[in-house]
This record gives structure tokens, sequence and C-alpha cells, in this order.
DNA sequence: CAGTATGTAACCAAAATGTATCCATACTGT
DNA sequence: ACAGTATGGATACATTTTGGTTACATACTG
């Protein structure tokens, strides 16, 4: 699985919850370390850079709350969802203001846990899967492959970097030299002015044949759109 | 306030709660636009590139997770938090899944609301709209459109960068030399006299076919106004 | 070396833009 | 007020710029 590089933080001191935590989140294929206190938690995330971090308020020592609003003065922007017994307005307001960015009350429901785990994680830039889907195309990022209505489309290298860029930006004008950057890189030289055209023709070709889809739209003296 | 400028979108069917919604959102210094059902949010979106959306998913006709769902399908990638009586774990899982980035349930403490509220726009980088409005325009700088009413203009390069040049300029003549220069660029030799009126010309027929808007007038013996 | 991917060249088509011309309108001086 | 002149508006046409297509050449990969 993908998610297995996904490193989550739980801070959490009561250990049987922390277990519990740990069970459910490996399972769904996360790679997870678990603290009982904030302590040497800022020099993990420093070493480790985790995608996320789940943390209890009612902590020893420095509360759950406080670190994350020292952690977020630091400027470290890791995603946080606080996870705490306290369900009192105040406590949630404090959670929010201190700079996390989700808030679940204990008992939790781990299917409920593990939902706002991936959106948080999809709002916060985190692949989580290397599929991404546009229209009714299935670009899947890792076997360099397309797929339109459940049939493979191969996809050259350039091709692939080419509609990536594409599907990265949709809805706007790509202009020729943003892609020139993007797809055959700044250090290019000599580059020839059809090459886009020619490179975008077989593109076009290739995942639309008979033209009737219109994926991709010239913007006339600019460059493509995607839509 | 600089929320004022944060355009929110809030689909709910029954009216007492879209008030309620509007109510405590615009309070909190947010645009905001209230929907019945999910007609016309598309276009809405398209159109004014809202910050955020409240989603009811209990919707006559198209149901919102459906919506949403769609919304992303399409690439739209617009946060979404659904507000939803129905608080079955399946539920939560649907709304998850169909695309949402928060999930809360009926009856729901606005001081929660706008507390999540702020968490996703600051989680998503409240990506501010390079759209520029005048008197019925809208001119996008980034998609290189203009829509006027709904209707979208096609605008080739030159005209586009013509009618950039007014907008930012507006209520105030620009003369001829000054438009040759922003518009032309300052190297151009040769420049024939009437060039600027036909490119005017032309950009006036497609904005205003029937000349009743009089975007433009002439300032004789000087060169053209945007009013 | 074969086979594929990509770049280059040449040509055509389409769109945008410029030019020429003529007409309409507003200003100017008497 | 009037004619004369300068300027803007409109249209048709010419030119230039850009995109599309195809064939072929070259570079890369195993």
């Amino acid at each position: 699985m993908e998610k297995k590089s996904i490193e989550i933080v739980v801070i959490e001191d009561e250990e049987d919850i922390l277990e519990l935590l740990e069970y459910h989140l490996t399972k769904e294929g996360y790679s997870v370390t678990g603290f009982l206190s904030t302590e040497n938690v800022e020099q993990f995330i420093d070493e480790e850079n985790p995608a996320l971090m789940i943390v209890d308020r009612n902590l020893p020592g420095v509360e759950g709350g406080e670190f994350v609003a020292y952690l977020r003065n630091e400027g470290y922007e890791i995603p946080v969802i606080f996870l705490t017994a306290r369900d009192k307005e105040s406590d949630l307001e404090e959670g929010f203001t201190s700079g996390g960015d989700d808030y679940m009350t204990k008992p939790f429901k781990s299917k409920e846990l593990l939902l706002r785990i991936a959106a948080l994680l999809k709002r916060s830039g985190v692949q989580e899967s290397d599929k991404v889907k546009y229209r009714d195309l299935v670009f899947d990022i890792h076997q360099h492959t397309l797929k339109i209505k459940d049939k493979i489309i191969e996809l050259t290298n350039l091709e692939f970097r080419l509609l990536h860029t594409f599907i990265k930006n949709p809805h706007q004008p790509l202009d020729r030299d943003f892609l020139r950057d993007e797809v055959w890189g700044d250090d290019s030289v000599d580059f020839h002015d059809k090459t886009i055209n020619v490179a975008m023709n077989r593109l076009r070709k290739k995942i639309d044949p008979s033209g009737e889809k219109e994926y991709f739209v010239p913007i006339w003296g600019v460059g493509y759109k995607l839509q």
C-alpha cells in the first residue's frame, strides 16, 4: 500500500486509548508513532516530518492545546486533530484557536476518525492515493497509465507529464512558457515552436481519437486549457 | 475587515435554517449566498469562485453528497462542510467519501460552525480571486475570460490586454500614446493611425454589440474612457 | 540492432490583427 | 451659422501570426 509511507503522530497519555488508536491507524495502513506526553515530539517532527498529528488535550505537563499553539508559533504547519473528553464549547474554541484543524470528542468512532484524517490529509495536500480523477479520466501516477471508462490508455513519459500538468491545473489556460518549464524543463534550449503543438496533438489523439470529448481547448495566443 | 471579501455558499432547503446560517455568517463578516437547491450553484461557483461551501445533504432533487461528488469529479476543489440531520455512521462516511472536508450534524452550534469554517479556510489557503468586476463585467485575469451577465465573452489576446488596461484605469481618459505603450508595447514602430480605432471598435462590438451600454466614451482628441 | 519515443520540418487552415478607404461627427475660426 | 478641417467609426480586405497535421529524422532504450 502506498499509505504505508504516511506518518502519523499520536499524543495520548492513556495507554489503552493510545494502543487502540495505533491499532486502528496501523490497520488502515498508516505508519504510527505514539507519545505519552509532548516530550520529544518536536524533535520527532523535525526529524521525521510526519503528515499529521492527533493530540489529546488533557496531557500531563504541557497541555495539548498549549503545545500545538507553541508549534504553530514556531512555524510548524502540521495538520492537527484534537481528540479529547472535553466537549464544552469553550474547550472546542480553545482547540481551534490554538491552531487545530479538527476536533473530536471521546468516546470516538474509529471510522469517523479515519474519515476525518483522510479528509484533512487530502486538504493538506498529502497524496493519499496516486490516482487522480478528472471527468472520465482516471490518472494513475504510479502506473503511468490512464484509464478512460475502464479502458487502459498507455501513455508515454512525455504525454504523462503533459497530462499531469493539465490535471494539476484544470480549468485554466496554461501558456506555452509554463508548459515548457513544467514538462520539458527550464533548461531546454533550442526549443522548437511546434514541439508543444505536436505533443498536444499526440496526447489528444491518444485519449480522444475522435475528438468529440474536447478535453483540451486551445486559447489562441496563449496555450491550452483542460476542460 | 478582510473577511468581508470571503464568499461562502450555503445550500439548504429549509428556509429558516438558511436564514439562520446567513445571519451568523454575515455577522461574522463573510459574504454569503444562499441556495435552496443545487440548481444554479455550479454556475455561481464558476463565476464567483467562492471560498467555501456549506451543504445540506438532504436536498430536493439532486442530493447534497451527490452534488459534491459531481463537482469533485468535474475538478472543483472548493472546500465543503456538510451540515445535516443525518448522523448515522454510514451517512457520515458517504459525506466524506463524496468529497466533503468536514461534517456537522444538526442541531449545530453556530460557534462550532464558525470555528470549523475558519479552520478549513486556513488549511485550504483561502485563495484570493483574481477577478475584477466593473459594472456588469466580470473580468478574470487568470482564466483569460470575460463574463457579462453569466455569458462568457471570448476575447482575443489584444482585446484582453486592451480591456485590462481600461479596467485598471477606469473613469479616466487614456490617451492614444498611453494605450499604445500599454497594449502594443513601446517598441512598436510604424504604428498606424487607426489601429487603435479598429481595435476599440472590435472590442466594443464584442462586449456590447448593440452599443447601448456605452462602456467606452471617446474623448475627442485624446483617446477613450471606460465608464 | 530493432523498436519506440520524441523532435524537426514543411505545409495548410484558421484566427487575429493591421491597413486602406470611406463616411460620420465634432471641433475651429471666421 | 458655416465651411473647412481634424478626428472617430465602420467596413472590406490584406497580412501576419498561430494552431493543426503529417511525414520524416533523430535520440533513446533495451
